[in-house]
RNA sequence: GCCCCCAUCGUCUAGCGGCCUAGGACACCGCCCUUUCAAGGCGGCGGCACGGGUUCGAAUCCCGUUGGGGGCACCA
């Protein structure tokens, strides 16, 4: 591309905050040569911004940029954007990389080990610096004095006239200004911008290869988009168009995977590499998760959806495995179909990524990691639990480093020795509400016979069934009949043997053995849904269980 | 306002002109198993947004409509 004429030599040795000794462009190239990878390797990133927790989006596009890179023989690597420094919140690149270690998608490259940084831009002035500098001597950029005033005023008319909004054409104040009044200005000490000198003309269209939706179209960029923020903020930092270009070049980057937010960007974002001379990079817009609101569907938000963020699924303690597989499934519906290990270990394929987005779906995602929870042991169930109560549930981790041995029975019960495991575990914080109460210091006692856990008893038979029960209590015995005791004295009190007969003659009895077990349950447990009663007992132990089941006989 | 993307059961999807009276998974409902909770087995409900073309033949290709989403910042 021939270059403008070139900016005015004494005019730009006069503006402020391009210090004398600046690096050329061949100073950066040379510092960062290209990585010289084997053909079809793919250099990726991800790149957030600082803001806040990382958003479940976040972690989808990551997981798709570690997978490409790794299986193309590549890099994946991880750059901070901070360059809107106004909103930056402080410990969020710690909590990214929480995320990151959480998730399993730890960059191959970062500041800690690269050598294509800095990796955060803040500390990367310099280089934009260079090559704003650079756009500016070939006529490719030029300084915008207008203010915040004066731009809102244009885009007022331009709402007025029906015209495009933007900063471009004859609405592009600054884009022509002479020299005297450019100089005039900076001898006032105005603050100013760059902006690009978009090549774009009116009804010209951009076309382009998205890895993921094939060939588009559209409108040609005008907008003769800021580059380098304003003179007066220190550091003094790029836009994000601009910083994608120089950084994204610079890391030697091949493909970029971001949000379906960016395509419309792609037209300034090939402007402004083929201005820097740049070649053109691959990218690849993923469609965006989305949420269910009333009748229509919108972006995850990060601030009303909690689900949105990470710490989400952190918090609740969805296994990485499980979160990885529903989200490889969302990337490629071929790997929502086959089982968890192979879904896992194939590549995700950009060509077979969905372009409509898909709602987020948390039903989906606990049955998954149900599933995927109960092809663990009980001492791998353990060990991940408790890794995850130590930052997440510092009581409960305690009361798992206290008692290992009562959590491993816990846990055993119906996980081992079975086909078919229990899937009541769908993440860590369902532990507690699932096998809290094998544990007294995390029971609190039943003592109310009208408590609504008893389905409506009667409060009176409530007591007399655990008067019943643990008057003569037989604590189960290998290959003994515990749950007999139930039934018998189900019986005695009146309860119809079967749910069958009590269907029959619902008027005939207080209720069916279902519901004298039930308030048994109720007793032992505080929840209707537990393992088999008398495994339960078993572990538990005879005085345990008395007290328990004797709590409704004291109150009162 | 302008530009772009998208459209198969409630949800995620298979389908890339005839294997489709549209297949699977989740959810939901029912039945079975079961002395109790789950798990498991079997079955059911339920969809190609609409209208035009093209074709011997369309969920699949084209056009339009409608609907949804995204973008048009000194936010990324």
């Amino acid at each position: 591309m021939p270059d403008l004429p070139a900016a005015d030599a004494g005019l730009l040795a006069g503006l402020p905050g391009f210090p004398a000794d600046l690096p050329g462009p061949q100073h950066w190239e040379d510092r960062y040569p290209p990585r010289g990878l084997p053909g079809g390797a793919q250099v990726t990133r991800f790149s957030p911004s600082p803001t806040g927790f990382l958003h479940i989006g976040g972690v989808y596009t990551v997981m798709i940029d570690a997978d490409v890179a790794r299986h193309s023989g590549g890099t994946y690597l991880l750059r901070i954007e901070d360059t809107d420094q106004a909103r930056l919140v402080e410990g969020a690149v710690g909590q990214f990389a929480e995320a990151f270690a959480y998730f399993d998608v730890v960059p191959d490259e970062d500041g800690s080990n690269g050598a294509y940084g800095p990796y955060v831009q803040s500390e990367r002035a310099e280089i934009y610096l260079t090559y704003v500098r650079e756009l500016l001597r070939r006529g490719h950029a030029y300084p915008c004095f207008a203010t915040k005033a004066e731009l809102a005023e244009i885009a007022g008319k331009q709402r007025t006239a029906g015209a495009l909004p933007g900063y471009y054409g004859r609405w592009a104040i600054w884009r022509d200004a002479p020299a005297e009044r450019v100089a005039e200005r900076l001898a006032a000490g105005e603050p100013y911008v760059v902006r690009f000198r978009s090549p774009g003309v009116a009804g010209a269209r951009a076309r382009f290869t998205d890895a993921i939706r094939g060939d588009l179209v559209q409108d040609d960029n005008r907008n003769d988009a800021v580059i380098l923020k304003s003179s007066d903020q220190q550091p003094r930092l790029p836009t994000y168009h601009f910083a994608h270009a120089v950084d994204d070049h610079l890391m030697r980057v091949s493909l970029v995977i971001r949000g379906e937010e960016w395509l419309s960007s792609v037209p300034l974002h090939h402007q402004l590499f083929d201005a820097l001379g740049f070649d053109r990079i691959t990218y690849a817009h993923l469609a965006l998760l989305m949420k269910q609101d009333g009748t229509s569907r919108r972006k995850l938000s990060k601030r009303k959806d909690p689900e949105a963020s990470v710490t989400f699924y952190i918090q609740q303690g969805y296994p990485a495995e499980a979160v990885q597989y529903y989200l490889r499934g969302l990337a490629n519906g071929r790997l929502a179909e086959v089982p968890l290990p192979e879904a896992l270990a194939s590549p995700i394929r950009l060509s077979d990524c969905g372009t409509a987005g898909p709602l987020v779906d948390l039903v989906k995602l606990d049955d998954i990691s149900a599933d995927f929870i109960a092809t663990l042991t009980a001492p791998e169930v353990l060990a991940r639990l408790a890794a995850w109560a130590q930052p997440n549930d510092a009581e409960l981790a305690q009361v798992l480093d206290a008692e290992p041995d009562l959590a491993l029975r816990a846990l055993a019960i119906e996980r081992e020795g079975t086909d078919h495991p229990r899937k009541d575990l769908r993440k860590w914080a369902d532990f507690r509400t699932g096998y809290g109460y094998f544990f007294p210091q995390l029971h609190s006692l039943v003592t109310d016979p009208a408590d609504a856990r008893f389905g409506g008893l009667p409060p009176g038979l409530v007591r007399e069934l655990a008067a019943g029960f643990a008057d003569g209590y037989q604590p189960p015995e290998p290959g003994g009949e515990w749950f007999g005791q139930i039934r018998d004295l189900a019986a005695r009190l009146g309860f119809a043997p079967s749910q069958k007969l009590f269907k029959q003659d619902p008027a005939a009895y207080p209720g069916s053995i279902k519901d004298a077990s039930q308030a048994i349950r109720v007793l032992l447990t505080g929840t209707g849904r537990s393992p088999d009663l008398a495994a339960i007992a078993a572990v538990l132990g005879p005085n345990e269980v008395l007290r328990r089941v004797r709590g409704v006989l004291e109150s009162n």
